[in-house]
Formats: structure tokens, sequence, C-alpha cells
DNA sequence: GCGTATTACTAATGCGCATTAACGAGTACT
DNA sequence: AGTACTCGTTAATGCGCATTAGTAATACGC
């Protein structure tokens, strides 16, 4: 019988011998006089099948602290297992020059929380400026390395979210996203605190109160809105139309004869939105200030959110904060629950009321 | 001959059928009828060697559309024997959720240069309580996970710090550091800054001019006295410790009295190192206008760096800014170097010189 | 004394990809 | 015809880890 030819043995060159390299389990294997799969065993928290002795379980940890050995997480994945790393992807980069428009409030939360459960947070950066990272039409996917991913913004594409869902791959949104079907997320509940303040102006005697609000189709938007009517609903004031003043410019539209007209038809309380400009209070707050409106003696002034940081040294505004290191961590949380198969939680976060100082009660009509 | 027995094969359980999962390089050279070696060598961006035809290239690019191939990035890198990832390590969380005291400034230059050379960071903080690797003696070895690790502020511990320079792994920290040999780091060069400073209060006339420094021996501090000296020297002005007035407690210290003293022996030109706190400014700012001093008609006030927040508002202090996104940048190069092999680069990063509006000629003395 | 548990560990295997030696086919040159 | 190349492709291999069948050793039951 001839014997197949040797073939000679291909493959990838051994590494430099040179450098050390990090240690493998092999090595602290060696080290500790046993086999790697025992090193994989003491190290994975199995919660079920081999046991291990305790001698040599701690001959095992020694090895690992002499060597200084951390699993790959490459390797560990890979290995259909985890890597304690939680993405963090947003598309405009995390750390923006102007600190004002970064998601710093919600890593701060985001990073508490994480740490507190053990896991570390890998930055995804999508198309920086630079951008000669190869931002094409997968850019998504890198996240995979991690056992799951937090997004962002709502700037990630649809479709490469859709694609890690539908892969089951541990994705939570961070803001309201429900037309990405099976997509998790974490909001702020901007319904019930709309509705709080409509509620706390009722409860000071208003009867007549009007919205503030940009024309924007954001759901941080439509459901402060929704949140307003509700408002007006359950304390029986007149909703509809006429109750809301949209405008792409408030700070044009929103003229001090309207605000006039509106006081004439007995309006005495208005509500802003928060914006990402902060235009829409801003333009109330002037317009008001301008009339000669002194908030709260002549007429209540409401906030859905917080003051711009521009207007943040004036009078603290009656409204409601956006616990965003909250958010952050509820996101988080969801995140952790998903990657270990829990069922995901409520989406919700509620907003806190601030009572600030420019909503009393509404003035005596001569 | 007695066939050797045929062993079962261990190993892991097949991958449950019922889930169709994403498509491997494997399928996608099935349906183009090349093996998975050719996937591979056209999907990669291979700079040499293999040369694949025209119409296979096609074939491939085909099968992948088809199948909506995406690559496995825990595959690739643990193929690859690289990760992409470099380590941020900060004794103190990441996020603070004071901004102020947060390395913000910094992570923005380390972001974008990252992103730009296609690095992901993982973000590992020092005292988070859980950090998936007990934070123990051996906190710093999770580090390791990542290709290279940056380190923000000085509480990394010196002697684990050590250990990964000396196992080959790279390490880069942020700030001058010396006394831990074959550390690579970058900083701003504040003694080529502080000696600027000196140079233009020179050119501009001053004769004797005063450093007041905090106590405090960190390189940033002692740095920017060397410059200050330097400056001193090269200008042919009265050097020696004459020429600085170093305590614990500046506000406290520098009095009315020592100020006017200085004034009457001659001094036109203060100067103020940059602290964490910025005591050394404001008590230098404060004691100058209680004094009665109008900075720059009756004498010339400096600050070696950024003036605090809270005296931002203020006018412009002459002197330099830390370009911290640029240290930054700076150091994730030096960082991206190490880990590809090649030499370290100049660590120092030059800082801006501020004109402000603090230092004139010095007044005409009667 | 022999079957059956139980315990403690190891060998073998594969995850999905990158890498490279080897090989067949074609071309060009002695 | 033999040699020397170049081109295009593939088989084989391993990256570092988790997983599991198997085994050896000891303990237990009757």
């Amino acid at each position: 019988m001839e014997e197949p030819r040797q073939r000679a043995r291909p493959g990838r060159t051994p590494a430099p011998a040179g450098r050390t390299s990090r240690p493998r389990q092999a090595e602290v294997a060696r080290l500790a006089g046993v086999s790697q799969a025992t090193v994989s065993l003491v190290l994975g928290a199995r919660k079920q099948g081999a046991t291990i002795s305790e001698e040599t379980r701690q001959k095992v940890l020694d090895a690992v602290r002499t060597l200084g050995y951390v699993p790959d997480p490459a390797a560990s994945r890979l290995a259909a297992a985890r890597n304690n790393l939680l993405g963090v992807f947003s598309f405009t980069s995390t750390f923006p020059t102007d600190v004002q428009h970064s998601y710093y409030p919600f890593l701060v939360g985001v990073e508490q929380e994480a740490a507190a459960r053990g896991y570390d947070l890998v930055l995804f950066t999508g198309s920086s400026t630079g951008g000669a990272g190869a931002a094409g039409p997968h850019a998504l996917n890198r996240v995979r390395l991690a056992d799951g991913c937090l997004f962002l913004g709502r700037h990630a594409p649809a479709d490469e979210l859709r694609r890690l869902v539908a892969d089951g791959f541990p994705v939570v949104h961070l803001g309201r996203r429900d037309e990405l079907e099976g997509l998790a997320w974490v909001g702020a509940d901007y319904i019930s605190a709309g509705q709080e303040v409509v509620a706390h102006l009722a409860a000071l005697g208003h009867r007549r109160i009007v919205l503030v609000r940009e024309d924007d189709e954001a759901p941080a938007s439509t459901d402060r809105e929704h949140g307003f009517l509700k408002g007006l609903e359950e304390a029986g004031l007149p909703g509809g139309p006429a109750a809301v003043f949209r405008s792409a410019d408030p700070e044009r539209d929103l003229t001090a004869e309207r605000l006039r007209g509106w006081l004439d038809d007995g309006v005495t309380a208005f509500v802003a939105e928060e914006t990402d400009t902060g235009d829409a209070w801003r333009a109330l707050h002037g317009t008001a200030h301008f009339v000669g409106i002194d908030a709260p003696r002549d007429a209540s002034l409401a906030l859905l959110g917080s003051p711009p940081p521009d207007l943040a040294d004036g009078p603290s505004p009656t409204g409601f904060d956006v616990p965003r290191p909250q958010l952050g961590a509820a996101a988080v949380r969801m995140l952790a629950a998903l990657v270990s198969g829990e069922k995901t939680r409520e989406p919700l976060v509620a907003c806190t009321f601030r009572p600030g100082s420019t909503a009393g009660p509404p003035p005596v009509r001569p």
C-alpha cells in the first residue's frame, strides 16, 4: 500500500519569538501543571457540569495572577461565549468638540451601570470627521465583537440595525424608536411628564393653556404634545388645535401681538417644549419679557424639559428634567437583560417634576 | 493490523439547526463555486501576494451580495491576531458627574485619532467596583484585552504599570512620567510654553518678574517653573529663588502686603501657574484686584495655562493654552506606533501662546 | 469481588476567518 | 523537450477559547 505523500504543512507563520506576547490559557495551564481545558473551566463561572477541586482551582488562579492572564475577547466570543464587553455606538463622535451636544450626561449613567454589572465599554465611533476608517455599508458590523450594543442618537442606519436585531444580536436604542420592529429601546416618559406639568398648572387654577412647539416629528416632540393634550383632557380643559402653537421658527413667529391676543382670549399659562436648540422656550421667554409679562405674576410659563445653557442662569422654569444618567443606566440594564436572554423590561424612565419659579396662580382678572 | 479504535468526537454541540444563522465565508464559497480561502482573499484587501482573476472576484462578490454576508469581527480579529482595540484607562471614572473634572477634552482627540486609524476604544475604569476583573491588586491586567492602553491621570499604580511595560504590552501615559523607566508618554511642552510667556513679558520691557506657584512636585508644575526660569535666563533677567513664590495655599499666603512689597521692589509682572484648582491664578488675580492693580496698566499678569472655569468670563489672561485634544491625538498616535512595533515619536506637544489682555508694557515709574 | 456512582480531569473538537505552502496550468525561453 | 517562470486557486493550519465525551481513580453497595 502506497502511503499518501506527506504534504507540507501550510498555515500561518508562528508569532515572532522575540517579543513576549500576552499570556494564553495554555501558558497558565503549563505553569499550573494542568490542561488548558481545566484553566478554562476554572475561569469560566460554570454553573453546572464539571467540578474542580479547590486545590487545582487555587493552582490555576495563582498562575493566572502570576502571568497576568486576561482572556482574549475575540476568542471568547468566537467560542460562542461572551466577553463582558458592551458596545456603545454613536454615529456622530461620542466626544464632540462641543460638550453641549454630546451624549455625556447619558454616558455618566451608562458607565456607572456597566461597571456595576462587570461590563467594560467599547466605544464604536461611526463616521468621524477624518473617517479614514472604512465607514463602509457595514460599519455597524464591528459592534458584534461585543456582547451587545447600545445605540445613541437616531442616525444609525435602519437597515443595518434591523439586520443586527434579526440576527439576534442584543441591541438597545437610547430614545424611543417604535418604527423599527423588534428594536429594544429605552426612553424618557415625556407623555407622563407633560401631563404632570399641565396637571400642576390646572391645579393652580389655570383654565386656558397654550403649548408652543417646533415643527418636528421626533418622538420626543410629539410625545410632549401628547402628554400636554392628555393633561388638558384630564383636567377638563379645552384642547384641540387651538391649544397648540406650532412653528418651524418660534422666535420669528411667536410675535408680541400673538401673545397679547392669547392673553386677551383668557390664556393664563404657556408651555414650551424643550428642543435641541431651546428655541421654543427662548421665544416664549423672550416675547413674554418683551410684552412685559412678569412670570408668574401676569401669566405662568412652563417648560417641558430643561432650559438651554444660555438661559440656565435665569429663574428656574417650572417643568421637568430628563434624568439622562438614569436613562443611560436603564439602557444598560435592558441591554444586560437581553445579553443574558432575559425578558426586556419597562422601557420608560420617569422624568422628575421641577417646581421652578415661573408658574403660579393665574392673575385675578378685573 | 488492528485499526486504532475510533475515538468518539467530543467538542461543541453543533448550532441548533432551527435558526438560519448568518452566512459564513464557506457558504459564500459554495455558492460562488470557489474555496473559502478564495473568498477570504477577495474580501480581504490584501496588499500583496495572491492575485485573483476578475471573473472569480465578481462571482464571489455576487455571492456575497446574494447571501448578505458580513464578516464576523470576532473571527477576523482572532485570526488576524489583533483586536483593533485601544484601551483607555482612568483611575477615576471616565465620565465623572462633573464634566469639569473629566478627561473630556483629551478624549475628543483620542476618539478622533483612534477612529481615523481604525481603532475602537475600550474604557476601563479603575475605581469601578465590580469592573469584571475585580479591582484587586491586579486590576490593571484587565487592559491587556486591548492591543495597547492609554493611561490618563497619574493614579495608575507604578508597579503594575511597570509590569505591563516589562511584558512588552504597549502603554502610553498621558502626561510626562519620567520616573517610570521605559514608560512611553506624551505631554505638553510646558517648558517652552513658560519660556515663551516670559519672553513675551521681557519683550514688553519687564525686568522683574515673579512666579506664583503651588507647593507641588508634579511635572506639569515643575516644568512650568523650569520654563519660567529658563525664560528669565535667556532674557538676562534675575532668576533665583527670589523670582519664585511657592505656597501650599496661595490664597492665604499671597497677601496684599507681599504684593505691595514686590511692587515697591520694582516687580512689574507676575506669572501664575495653572493648577487643578486654579488657586494660584485666583490668588494672584484676586489680590492684585484688591490692591487696586489694573492689569496691564499698573502691572502685567500672566497665566501659565488656561483660567479656571469660574474666571473664564473675565478678561482673557495672557498666557498659553494646553491643546488637550491634540495631546489626546498624539497619545493615540504614539500608542498605535507602539502596537505596530514602530519607534516611538516625539512625546512633546507644543502649547499655543495666548496674547490675552492682562499683559502690556510696564508702567513708567516716576 | 464486581457492578455502579461520583469525582476530577483531559483530549479532542470547532467557532469563522486569514494566511501561506503547494500545486496545476499556462507561457516563455533555452 | 526540458527548464523556469508567472498566475490563480486551494488545502491545510492555527488564532485562543469553550465545550463535552471520555477516562482514570476512588468510593459505595450488596
